[in-house]
DNA sequence: TTTATCTACTACATCGTTTTCGTGGATTTT
DNA sequence: AAAATCCACGAAAACGATGTAGTAGATAAA
């Protein structure tokens, strides 16, 4: 069923039918009200690659991310795809796998025009952002894994600040030896999570230890070792703040195997976004973002970017706040339970 | 940049760069590299409307999906995203959020030939599925939430036989009073995972007792005074089957609230991938299902049906396996630590 | 020599919408 | 009454790619 077949069950043309259900002022209203109602009668339905063609539009977005069996993409996506059906726009979603090689065919792909607009964490192995410069006309905004020197709109919470409160966090119960654990040397969250972690020891007086600052990049047994190690050596460390919730699990599993007890042996802190956390044991004390609200707020303005290109306001960053929340796996033996700060 | 264009630029015909781009054999090699290399250098990028609207195929599945910050539909996107990449097509996202309404509206805007094909797990409250069956020309598959009597491929796994492991392995770790907890009443997964469980009951003569099935239907807050309720009777349950991770967490929770310890007072199972459970206090014995390969498989008969539409063995339904994990919330006082089955 | 077959290309219709530019008739303005 | 304006609609040209149906020119078969 299409237009031509609908105008001719109406005797009339198909311009005129297609006016009419874009509700034109050009259109009588009795013969806006036959069109309608025989469209829904006969059940017609726009052809999108037409339409899409004529007006070189495709009321479609791309979200490209590292992956989503993960806590704190899965909310991320769904606050994205809230907006987005709210506002008839269409989800692509495309997966890099933490690849950077993938990332780059992905985002070769979408120059085609298939998509009016991007969505974008970046992969913990881009090095280089040079496919990104390339787009330049397509509205694009990053979330969360940003790349800070492209000229776009940036949706992340504040790492730096959210370091420094973790690392602060441990420090005031107790540890004088706090290890940070990384996922990629590349991603600015991390630099800052790191950069907050190093002010927060400056600020304690606490001199920086490079062998305690731990690039976590492999897989879960390579990263597993690099704990492993870590916590045989002699002077081990008395505080580990992970970066991301597989650290954390990590962490977990080998403090079992080495029998170490957390807190007692060990404190850990961690940026996790699971349900779960505060069942584990010992409950996990964490960094919590606001995923939700960052998906929404991203395609919010990825919406409004697509809608009227030059808003200079739009290209101020956006940040989020995060809570740390303390639970059990950093309690010191002093301190009673503590709560939300 | 578009062909006729690059048509321009070569001196050739339209339809010459068309074909030569697509390596037609009536397109002399040398002309193919001339167009070739025209092609890289402007960087020409086939439109996809204008060639979807031509070829009436757009490349593109919908995955449709109740939510997606979740341990399970996490992975199961990941599986099937990498069998779409790798095949060349391109997924777009919906989520019901659990409503039907949102289902039935997302299933119309697919109507209209968007999409060539559509993987989905039914929603919750969807307890009629006209709008499904109205698909009768569009490539469909079912996948983990199925709906029985429509007549397409569907991917499950043995949700009646994991119903009854799950509650023999709770009466063989002592429980006579075991609790089946359901996030729906409509959903063929639960009725499979109940039947499941009352075949249990059966075989280990144990009577069935309708008020320890309980339907959680509503939200986190809803779900914990039933669960509140239910642990607060006299004779209450000792054993708990969750069919849905948010249930445990719940029932911890509420164990937790009421001082009752798991397992010498309730012993919990659930259906679960997330990667914490060994980590809980106490670990949680879980029902894993295969999410990833779920996805895989999914993708992969959807794309077998997309390009051969009437291949009959595809309509046989694909049943995949899940292991029962377990681990200390099910243990019984004499057994030792158990195993994966 | 005539006819058939290839080869390597081109012209053009088509996919279904959207939108610009008309147009004939009615209504209003001068 | 002539001119201007409006109204409600239609014709046709895009949008860009694809594929059918040709067509010259060259080679092979009869």
């Amino acid at each position: 069923m299409n237009l031509s077949q609908l105008a001719k069950e109406l005797n009339l043309s198909i311009s005129s039918v297609s006016k009419a259900l874009r509700d034109s002022h050009e259109i009588s209203s009795a013969t806006k009200k036959m069109v309608m109602a025989k469209a829904k009668e006969l059940n017609y339905q726009v052809n999108p690659f037409a339409s899409n063609l004529r007006k070189q539009k495709s009321k479609t977005i791309a979200l490209v991310v590292p992956e989503v069996a993960n806590d704190f993409f899965g909310p991320v996506i769904s606050g994205m795809e809230s907006v987005a059906q709210q506002k008839g726009y269409h989800v692509l979603i495309y997966l890099t796998h933490e690849d950077m090689q993938k990332e780059i065919s992905i985002i070769k792909l979408l120059q085609n025009g298939r998509v009016d607009g991007i969505m974008m964490s970046l992969s913990a192995q881009t090095t280089n952002t040079g496919h990104l410069e390339e787009l330049k006309e397509m509205p694009l905004v990053f979330f969360d894994r940003v790349a800070d020197h492209i000229d776009v709109p940036k949706i992340t919470t504040d790492d730096f600040n959210s370091g420094f409160m973790a690392t602060d966090h441990l420090i005031k119960n107790g540890c004088k030896r706090i290890a940070f654990m990384c996922i990629s040397q590349n991603l600015s969250i991390c630099k800052k999570r790191m950069n907050g972690y190093l002010e927060a020891l400056k600020k304690n007086k606490i001199e920086r230890e490079n062998s305690l600052i731990i690039p976590c990049i492999g897989d879960h047994e390579e990263n597993k070792d690099s704990i492993r190690k870590l916590l045989k050596r002699k002077n081990r460390p008395d505080g580990i703040f992970a970066s991301v919730e597989k650290l954390a699990i990590a962490t977990y599993e080998i403090c079992e195997e080495l029998k170490l007890k957390i807190p007692q042996d060990v404190k850990v802190i961690c940026f996790s976004n699971a349900q779960t956390v505060a069942l584990l044991n010992p409950s996990l004390t964490t960094i919590t973002q606001p995923a939700y609200e960052m998906g929404e707020k991203a395609a919010t303005i990825l919406f409004k970017l697509i809608e009227n290109k030059r808003d200079p306001f739009l290209l101020e960053n956006t940040i989020l706040d995060s809570k740390l929340i303390a639970r059990d796996s950093t309690k010191s033996k002093r301190k009673k339970n503590q709560n939300v700060l």
